[in-house]
DNA sequence: GACATTGGATAGTTGTGCTGTCCAATATTG
DNA sequence: CAATATTGGACAGCACAACTATCCAATGTC
């Protein structure tokens, strides 16, 4: 198919391509001669897996290049898991260290989960970055509550985990995007579901309240 | 304290808070004269909320304007939840309705959780929408998913609602803040440790399969 | 051979979040 | 009381991200 028609299947405009063309976000259809070049159903997926990552994830043209990258040159699905988790790690130009302090928190939650992680691994100083943050507004989370959150993505983690591998058997590509996917276009999920959650916790405890 | 002393305690450079003055986000000080306003702490506690909320949480400046109404105009905590719950529900200007098949897949999950949420709810609409993202890049998610997530977020949730209902008693406003502070900014936490937890299911399995 | 389309290059636009400059009115200090 | 410093207020400017628009020569297509 020519420039039109991908325009047309992937609800981009047509210099909004070339500009992903440009930025190195597509790879280039093949030339059919000097002005002509020939796209197929890969680049239709993957403007579509670009739009999505943009609006849904949030992420900057930036970091989905990065991940897009990853997911083009990854060996296996879990190495491109990591080398998305890494991209998404820090946002860009923020190398504020963590405390030691906070640090010491995560590593502590990492022993009693039973779970290994290289020391400076950019998932866990994002994490004690995220308790620093929060004890700058004055709102600490206490221990109890990161191992809550950790017995709750335990499960999570697992079926997601395995649900990427049944693919991986029959095509290892398909499998990295998923793994990708997976992992940042299901958080809007989570939370959301997360949200509704709590309002149905507080309804009800509202309403207990109401009736005594 | 006065402006110099406010900007060198909350990190924010005078501009900055200028700036944030003039788009409402942070209530003036008290005039004790033409040319010169009193700050206390809550102006260092509003510019520390602030940059967390944009710089942690993500949210642009209107949102954070409109998430600090809320918590200002708030009479209860789980009113301020609910309305910065649906500040946060749509990115501005996307006002692409749904599929009926995707709100029906919410309704479901929500009825076999035995949860309630009136009919057009903005964090139910939220949901499908994320749902028609994944169908259309090709990456549907099971009903199973959704009850996994659910099943998760349930005993979360519940912590996280009784854990502010603690300080409710004592201070209300504190509440308040603490219930929106809660939700948008540990949701870094928990998805950081979700990504963990994957990373460790993933290894976990990769040494299993070359031990085999 | 007329006409539309493409790729490539380049410049312009919009929105967001600050920064910088200026000034008159005041405090503060000596 | 005078010199100096600081403040609030208004306004313009800047940097970045993500497009969007324009132009043009080469090339397909009919």
């Amino acid at each position: 198919m020519w420039m039109a028609e991908l325009s047309a299947r992937s609800g981009c405009s047509v210099p909004t391509i070339k500009y992903y063309l440009r930025e190195g976000l597509l790879p280039a259809g093949e030339a059919t001669g000097a002005t002509r070049a020939a796209y197929d159903d890969t680049h239709v997926r993957r403007l579509r897996l670009i739009r999505a990552l943009t609006e849904i994830a949030g992420l900057r043209l930036e970091t989905v290049r990065q991940v897009l990258h990853g997911i083009d040159h990854a060996e296996s699905w879990h190495e491109a898991v990591g080398s998305a988790h890494t991209r998404l790690g820090a946002s860009p130009g923020d190398d504020t260290p963590p405390t030691q302090a906070s640090l010491a928190r995560v590593d502590g939650m990492l022993a009693r989960q039973r779970w290994e992680l290289a020391p400076g691994h950019p998932q866990a100083v994002q994490l004690a970055r995220a308790l620093d943050a929060l004890d700058g507004v004055g709102h600490p989370v206490s221990d109890r509550l990161l191992d809550l959150y950790a017995a709750a993505m335990r499960p999570v983690a697992a079926h997601e985990v395995l649900s990427v591998l049944e693919i991986a058997d029959t095509d290892v590509e398909a499998s990295v995007e998923a793994a990708v996917v997976g992992t940042l276009l299901q958080e809007p999920l989570l939370l959301g579901i997360r949200r509704i959650a709590q309002e149905n916790v507080s309804r009800g405890l509202a309403e207990e309240s109401a009736e005594t």
